[in-house]
DNA sequence: TCTTATCGTGCAATCGATTGCAGTAATCAA
DNA sequence: TTGATTACTGCAATCGATTGCACGATAAGA
């Protein structure tokens, strides 16, 4: 790349000293300086397309204008519209999003927030989500901002965005006990998501208060793969079962996916409910009933929560639980006469 | 946030100069130090959890070990698999990648570009792809490092790696032909993609070729609404034809929407093909025939680029037309004998 | 014994923007 | 005319890591 222009070119330009042009450039110290000089930076500026270098602004200032973001798996689809509200927040505030993806392997959760926090982001967002490392408490120790988003990690005390779980749960019981389904199948996420075993245990508690018999079976991952193995597996044993609950929506697609395979009807013979309502869940064969989580909203929490916090320097703990609904469509319907599976 | 520990206080712990720990910490300079230095060095920033401040190196080496990625529309699930391919690419290179995620408004990529050059990443990946503005040239005038990803951007002379269009509009023409279609109707994207136009052309040319009727309509945006209302407004105007070719996939998605909506069945009534293989497109009621793009390929080919032209310096061009091929799915059957729309 | 490499380490400048302090000129009051 | 106040602007240090140069010590060769 050429040398790119720098403020004492601006200031040779203009015929001034390098800090007057910074301060003729800052909206805050702008008052500072002359009207007449600041007319003739602002041109010099201009004239040579004067870009301010933010890594240079960043070391003297100790503020990178940046938050890191850690996601499991960007290609799990309710990330993305997490990370829209994050920027959505992020960008009129004059920030930038680095986004990490540790593809779901744990080791890389350490990794990548190690390489986050070399590039002094401000503070960090994250979605990983996994409780079982000793890496958080240390972080809030060197006083590291961040929020956590969507799930929980352990007992820590960094602030935590998330959907009521245990409220979409109550409504699904409630939509299934209504359609007379009496045996469900709880397909749960793995246990060391904090959010697979919030539903697993909400979904066991209501049902039990509803008298309605909960078979709970956990899938390897939160993948479709995963989802349709622990159903194969289930319809394979010849359990019985009029409805299915998901702990999300893409195991909830793999258990479509596997009761078509075995020729069942859903939901005809089987109904099914996923949880968060990812995009194109009502674009599935049949549109998927499901709890919908504002998953935009629970970005631009995140992002709210952590700019206040990189503001005031406070690192106070807090509870952000947001609303959930039910989005009822074709994949409920019911509970057959004769337990066909 | 607590003071970062410094090379200095890593010297200070070890006894030595700063710069010894800056030598005995580089790989490459690590053999003009005494072995036992070493250690020491190593063991002091260990004992003190120092990690390098990325910031203040960036300064010095004029290298930031960042890259720029810009898409339109993170929430359009092609891109996600291409940020993974790139990630995936760059992350072992010890290159992060800052996305900015343009929201398909035009004036926002000026913006964002201008950001990321601010924060002096070593290059950008531009996936955005709207080819109405003249920023690409003088980018490239000023010796930014950049590749076009998916979509081309007019006559600019920076790398551009994508899936071979014509080709699959070629498939999806000789799979409708053999199923008997013959009058065929194209949703085309918005004129300003480079893709739209390309698709659209092909489209045309291969239809003609094999003596196939094609009607052109356009959608004004790339999204499964923009689809529904393109096929909405077609159907109301009770046209003649048994098959509908749309530009991508979610266009396509809008095609099935409208016709759910008017009660024609797909494919008995109607045939739909997409393009780009999306995730999720093989769930969708019915499954959705399209041409596979391997995203993910793109994303990995176009940071290799990238990255092969940061290392040595060049900045020549290159097109890569990767293979696509064709996915036959429930949404393409033979023509219907009965023309019913 | 004296020179000449060789090795390990320290010194200080550098990257670009910011900001406290100081200096100069202009303005005003006495 | 003088002293004081105000308004601009320049000087120089600073953020943290890197690296060319130089210095001192030790080892090798004459």
């Amino acid at each position: 790349m050429t040398r790119a222009v720098t403020i004492v070119d601006v200031a040779k330009l203009a015929g001034v000293h390098a800090a007057t042009v910074s301060r003729a450039l800052s909206p805050t110290a702008q008052s500072q300086v002359s009207p007449e000089t600041v007319r003739r930076v602002q041109k010099a500026a201009k004239t040579l397309g004067y870009v301010p270098n933010a890594v240079a602004r960043s070391l003297r200032n100790n503020l990178s204008m940046t938050v890191g973001v850690t996601i499991p798996d960007l290609t799990n689809p309710i990330f993305p519209p997490m990370i829209r509200g994050i920027e959505n927040f992020l960008a009129p505030r004059g920030y930038t999003a680095l986004l990490a993806d540790t593809d779901g392997r744990p080791g890389m959760e350490e990794t990548a927030i190690t390489s986050l926090l070399a590039r002094r982001v401000d503070g960090l967002i994250i979605a990983t989500g996994l409780d079982d490392h000793a890496l958080l408490p240390k972080l809030f120790d060197q006083g590291v901002k961040a929020v956590l988003a969507n799930r929980g990690a352990g007992p820590v005390t960094y602030p935590l965005v998330t959907g009521d779980d245990r409220s979409g749960i109550a409504m699904t019981v409630e939509l299934l006990k209504n359609l007379g389904h009496r045996r469900i199948v709880h397909i749960a996420g793995p246990d060391n998501f904090s959010t697979s075993r919030i539903r697993r245990d909400a979904m066991v508690q209501f049902c039990e208060a509803a008298g309605i018999t909960c078979q709970v079976v956990s899938a390897d991952s939160l993948t479709a793969d995963a989802g349709q193995k622990a159903m194969d597996g289930l319809l394979s044993k010849r359990q019985n079962f009029t409805a299915v609950q998901a702990s999300n929506d893409l195991l909830a697609l793999g258990v479509l996916r596997s009761l078509r395979r075995h020729r069942l009807r859903c939901p005809e013979d089987v109904s099914v409910v996923g949880f968060n309502d990812m995009p194109f869940a009502d674009e599935f064969g049949p549109g998927l009933t499901t709890i919908r989580v504002p998953l935009e909203d629970i970005g631009t929490e995140s992002a709210r929560l952590l700019f206040e916090r990189i503001q005031n320097g406070k690192n106070d703990s807090v509870l952000i639980r947001l609303p959930v609904s039910l989005v009822v469509r074709g994949s409920t319907g019911p509970a057959a006469m004769k337990q066909k599976p």
